[in-house]
DNA sequence: CCTACCGATCGGTAGG
DNA sequence: CCTACCGATCGGTAGG
């Protein structure tokens, strides 16, 4: 993500430029989930606040760093639902349920997500490395759950943590396109739950 | 997808011309894998050809009518690859095992199919319609396949052909995205091993 | 924060 | 098929 948009240690903004900032990083996610971000053009983002691109270029240096923002800000919202919820035990596959259930009432999240990672695949995009490294997190952290599930004999015979992990979370983000694309047609969480009746041996609290 | 580019009726081209439309079919997929159809260019792909943007657009009305064309080739080419094999029989779900182990060797194919099928959940895209009716049949045709086998008694108890199906194809697609990604840590082929030996009540073939 | 501008790129067309 | 052009749009900057 070019030079590190995590300038936590630089002066502390104003109030107000701090609040048209966020108002800016929300429109911008908005846009990004409609047309993605190749597609996002300053001036779209601008106009919907009510500002010229030029404008907007005053609270960032360019486009890249409005993309860096959006995507630390999603981070943060994450963390927030989730993350902080408690540690990471056999609970947390029990919490990505939840999260799926959350993703069924934002679609505009959830378009966000999947029109960036689709653009992130070439290595040059500048959110290659962030969904690079959210796959590895989201995998790892999926796997301590189910290795955690193992141990407490809650895991069925022969199921592989990791390759449970991997299915678990690529089965997820499959099921988002085709809910976004045939909303009607298709349940984010019932196939999550119909996985993991297959993979344990315990009823699903 | 506009007006149908499926011109079956119309005065067959010249041979020359239709090898120059071949061509130009095959790099536009390329292109489009490469950066999306949203991000491909004419120019671009014209450059690559060795012809100028306007040179083109003599084989093809526009841009959207090129989309159409790459659309239709690629149906075509699966059609040659998996239905044609057989009827839809319980052996169905095994070749889209094969055809997963086939994408492991095409990237560029499953590129373009992950970048267009992002792009494509905006409702005026223009391969919007074709990715709504693409996703229907797979889940129709994956359907009557865990439907034979259910017959069969193949089937766990407890499985709904219906969400194991959809649970298939999702697996199937977010499985793509993050093997793109990461192609070093993501296996294309196994987790849909894993999912269907939990499924089925035989050893896969 | 805006006005005004820059060089670059886009899809499409005329006219041959 | 190409040259030459059109109007539109893009990110970024100067200068206030």
């Amino acid at each position: 993500m070019a030079g590190s948009e995590t300038d936590r240690s630089g002066p502390r903004r104003y109030p107000k430029g701090e609040r048209r900032r966020e108002e800016i990083i929300a429109v911008a996610a908005e846009v990004y989930a409609d047309t993605g971000y190749d597609g996002a053009s300053l001036r779209e983002i601008a106009k919907r606040i009510g500002m010229t691109h030029a404008g907007l270029l005053y609270h960032f240096p360019n486009r890249e760093a409005l993309l860096a923002a959006v995507l630390e800000r999603r981070d943060e919202q994450d963390a927030e639902r989730v993350e902080l919820r408690g540690p990471v035990t056999f609970g947390a596959v029990g919490h990505l349920l939840e999260l799926a259930g959350y993703n069924e009432r934002h679609p505009a999240l959830v378009e966000l997500y999947v029109r960036l990672a689709a653009e992130a695949i070439a290595v040059e995009h500048p959110a290659h490395d962030y969904f690079t490294q959210h796959y590895a997190m989201a995998r790892t952290w999926v796997y301590s759950s189910f290795t955690a599930l193992s141990e407490a004999g809650q895991l069925r015979a022969g199921v592989d943590p990791e390759t449970a992990a991997l299915t678990f979370i690529a089965l997820m983000d499959g099921l988002q396109v085709q809910w976004l694309t045939s909303p009607d047609e298709v349940d984010l969480v019932g196939p999550l739950r119909f996985l993991l009746e297959h993979l344990l041996t315990v009823p699903l609290s």
